[in-house]
DNA sequence: TGTACATCAGTGAACGCGCGTTCACTGATGTAC
DNA sequence: TGTACATCAGTGAACGCGCGTTCACTGATGTAC
């Protein structure tokens, strides 16, 4: 809570919060810093004290993002145990639902060209999410695979599905984007082909 | 060639390529119609004749990419004959390379927001491009799987992984997009272990 | 406990800029007779 | 073949707008003594 009317006290948590709220509608195109200080409201030079201009504001978006991310994919994942496929088909699921249920900050998240790549918070934070994902991969693969360039070649190959699926469902380009029976469905498509593939059976919701 | 310095002759398509060519160095966000008139060497109220606006001109350069991809789709197919597991694997590799070669258009091409999504160009060239993908999927199938949801599932899957991958390597997720060693790596790792799944010997270049 | 001062956080007016849009115009082309 | 006229394609000046940036400022806070 602020502590009086003039400073704000948390303002660059708040201005993260106006861009995630603003992204929900508009493109990263159509933001300005001026609508995002309004959002919040501040006046219009206010944020310059926290972010220097629109990269070091998506740079927090990204590494707030990456943080969410991860928190997800620690919580769906350990829940299965010791079942490396069941693990591995969670962690697919749970990348998909973060991307429709974030899309603001997934829609920045894998954009180099809108962030500080070289942002401690961020690097540290996608790192993590990254290695995640790939423990999950390399967990479910058999002994003789997990020395060899085939471990690199499923983590990518599971990543690239996973985020296809979910930037193709976002942009609307398997239908429309507002019809979660059709989300299930294709997800529960898409989950039980990969589950198949390691034995594991996928439970409907 | 024009036939006057007057009347460009073929602005429409003069502004498109100058489109095309700012996508290669800035983003969709970054680009003015101004700045597209004056790349294609008229004044900044010229393209009004031709398209609207930004959304009627970036749904031009959306339909010239879907026809281009169809074409590749079509060419690179055809080469493979009636083996329907080679067909499957080259239409994944050709609509990856073709991303990979066209990214101002393929930046393009599958959002419907930036787009007027009820062109009639636009709508004929993009169902033609997803129609041979999910052909090249259909195909590869055995008769038992065709009729179920199951087809519809991988052809949602492959498009998946080969879109994934496409916009994870081009946005830089994968590393150094300038590395053509990196990716012609990553890519024959994908297109082997799609191989794989259809028992196709996947050729280096 | 009180005071003085440095620092931090936010204000609001001002600036110059490129943008999209409008509009009266003009040069080129095609067609009717 | 020539002329008249409608239409098409592009011009360039003008407009208002929101933007990012700068800057002198002021209110609040923390700290030293």
């Amino acid at each position: 809570m602020a502590k009086s009317n003039y400073h704000h006290g948390d303002l660059a948590d708040a201005l993260v919060e106006a861009t995630v709220s603003l992204l929900q509608t508009k493109n990263v195109a159509e933001l300005s810093l001026r609508e995002v200080a309004r959002v919040a409201g501040v006046s219009h030079s206010a944020p310059a004290h926290h972010f220097k201009d629109k990269l070091g504001l998506l740079t927090a978006v990204a590494a707030e993002g990456h943080k969410l991310l991860t928190k997800t994919l620690i919580e769906k994942t350990t829940a299965c145990e010791q079942v490396a496929q069941s693990r591995y088909v969670a962690s697919g699921e749970a990348y998909i639902r973060f991307a429709i249920a974030q899309p603001a900050h997934f829609e920045i998240m894998f954009r180099p060209e809108l962030i500080n790549v070289n942002d401690v918070s961020y690097q540290r934070h996608s790192n993590e999410a990254r290695d995640i994902l790939a423990t999950c991969v390399r967990d479910v693969l058999n002994d003789d695979s997990k020395e060899l360039q085939w471990a690199e070649f499923m983590v990518i190959s599971s990543w690239s599905q996973v985020h296809g699926f979910a930037v193709l469902w976002l942009s609307g380009n398997f239908g429309d984007q507002k019809d979660e029976l059709l989300f299930e469905r294709l997800l529960n498509g898409l989950l039980y082909k990969t589950g198949l593939a390691y034995g594991v059976e996928h439970s409907d919701d």
